[in-house]
DNA sequence: TTTAATCTTGAGAATAAGTTTCAAATTAAA
DNA sequence: TTTAATTTGAAACTTATTCTCAAGATTAAA
């Protein structure tokens, strides 16, 4: 079986679980997420969709959005000029964002010892760390070129 | 002289360097802004400022924001409910911030090693770093007892 | 199956932070 | 002063996200 069918299993189990419907609306969103393979806002999740001639409204990608962070498929990974950007966690630590301030870019940067020292600040604190945001910004190399 | 008229000097120089105009209002936001000890959303700052009797508008709160970031006295410092939230920069590294998702209350966190190596991270990558977010998002100690 | 209760959907209205517009007011240099 | 350039307040605008609600879909029970 595919990760992905797999995962639309457990998808289904876990809104039963909740008490509610599992509908195509739903796993259509999902299955889409699980395709992108780099960062994603809404409008362009919607867009996609739009494209292979779904029918979902962008109500529905903002109700379903929720769903799949809480059912841990997901996560909100930074915001840029007002707008949220998810990606596919799995597997995936949360790592740091690199946003350069003049061409938008952003870039991934892993640092698991970075990550682990900040999971024990903040049970050092006495606090039950879920996840955290961690954006960089600057200049990236080809600004600074001014390429 | 006092730390705030010290600043208020400067920011007078900043603003004539710049080929801007120096006004009350700008001043004025300033002032009120080197008060606040906390962390501060533009709507809480100008509220501050029509209680004291100011007649400031909320657009040239807005305006002055973007100079004083750049003048190096605040940052932007976390978003919570599309909300950007600043603070006081004097003096003060990038910190970490822990966030409550149940009672959204905030915590500070310093720690300068992890400063240190996120410096260290961006540089390895070539990127020129210029400041940074690191928001925590779990559950308090309160939260968790049920307080 | 049918039924019936409950949930979800799409469409569009509503919300709200932040930005823009523009005429009137203010600044600052001469 | 005079004058050119900038800034201001008020209100209109923009835009991501949330809300509303009637119509449609799902589910468990009959
Ligand atoms: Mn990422
Ligand atoms: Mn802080
Ligand atoms: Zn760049
Ligand atoms: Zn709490």
């Amino acid at each position: 079986m595919s990760v992905t069918s797999e995962i639309v299993k457990d998808f289904k189990n876990f809104i039963k679980k909740k008490g509610l419907k599992y509908t195509s609306e739903r796993e259509e969103i999902l299955k889409e997420i699980l395709k992108s393979k780099q960062h994603f806002d809404v409008d362009e999740l919607y867009m996609k969709l739009r494209k292979k001639g779904s029918k979902v409204s962008k109500a529905s990608v903002y109700r379903t959005i929720p769903l799949l962070v809480e059912a841990g498929y997901i996560q909100e990974v930074y915001k840029q000029d007002s707008r949220s950007y998810y990606e596919v966690t799995l597997d995936k630590l949360p790592h740091i964002h690199f946003i350069c301030i003049k061409c938008k870019s952003v870039d991934e940067i892993i640092d698991d010892y970075l990550a682990e020292r900040i999971q024990e600040e903040a049970k050092n604190k006495n606090y039950t760390p879920l996840t955290y945001h961690l954006e960089i910004f600057g200049i990236c190399h080809k600004c600074k070129k001014g390429v």
